[in-house]
DNA sequence: AATGGAGGCAACCGCGAGCTG
DNA sequence: GCAGCTCGCGGTTGCCTCCAT
């Protein structure tokens, strides 16, 4: 099958966004709505290729991105997410509303996976389509948790209390499996809901469904817009 | 104050899956 | 069923900032 090239790159811009161009990408896709990636650079009037355009918006220009450090809570849940599904960041980022794929495969490459001891950390990536042959997911839980978890000593220093190793390696099972086990019941159920503006001023999600209506990502845009004076 | 290395993050690239005609 | 296309994903790169010397 050919592939059709992403950025014929005759004129097409790289490299960093700027605030117009950032502009520009909000105000179409909250009046027109993305619609075909592709052809949308060139219905907003940029010379970017739509590919571009969509990681910009996903990663960055949605509303409901959450900015900032990742609180414990979320780093728990990649860190428990990682280990039972791998590098799949598309999955684990389902799983914490308002972060990112790119997001928290950065934070994961940045700061968690240093705290794993790499000779251990074997995981590979998952094929993303289910092979019939494969146990499945379920199956292989215990297979992929133990390795990482168990060398990861600072995450589990405060359950930790003895020093003979097999006994450390049993009690970390058991210390995973008590600590997770409520976590793991809101990470698997369907309705992980927050809603309204948070305390700590982050915007609230319905998980499993779009996290905020088309309105009020309208109002917040253009509220933004008008804020910084490019929308009149 | 200058410089070089390390770390962090935004963005790009290439591939596979899925959809459509 | 096939070919062509778009979209989404994960890996990788490169730039920018920070910090140590």
């Amino acid at each position: 099958m050919v592939r059709a090239p992403c950025c014929e790159a005759m004129g097409l811009k790289k490299g960093p966004w700027t605030h117009e161009e950032d502009n520009i990408l909000v105000s179409y896709i909250l009046t027109n709505g993305h619609g075909n990636w592709r052809a949308l650079p060139k219905k907003a009037g940029l010379l970017r290729c739509g590919k571009s355009c969509r990681l910009r918006w996903t990663n960055y220009l949605r509303p409901d991105v959450k900015r900032g450090d990742f609180s414990k809570e979320e780093e728990e849940t990649i860190i428990y997410m990682h280990a039972m599904l791998g590098n799949r960041w598309s999955a684990i980022a389902a799983k914490l509303p308002g972060r990112t794929d790119n997001e928290i495969k950065n934070f994961w490459h940045t700061h968690l996976k240093k705290r794993l001891n790499p000779n251990q950390f074997i995981k590979k990536t998952k094929p993303r389509t289910a092979n019939p042959d494969e146990p499945k997911e379920e199956d292989k839980f215990e297979d992929q948790i133990s390795p990482v978890f168990i060398q990861n000593e600072s995450y589990f220093s405060e359950n930790i209390t003895e020093s003979n190793s097999v006994d450390m390696k049993q009690n970390s099972i058991d210390s995973f499996e008590e600590y997770f086990h409520d976590f793991d019941e809101i990470l698997w159920s369907e309705e992980f809901t927050v809603t309204g503006e948070e305390e700590d001023g982050s915007i609230g999600l319905n998980f499993g469904k779009p996290s905020l209506s088309n309105e009020d990502s309208i109002s917040f845009w253009l509220n933004l817009l008008a804020e910084s004076g490019n929308l009149e």
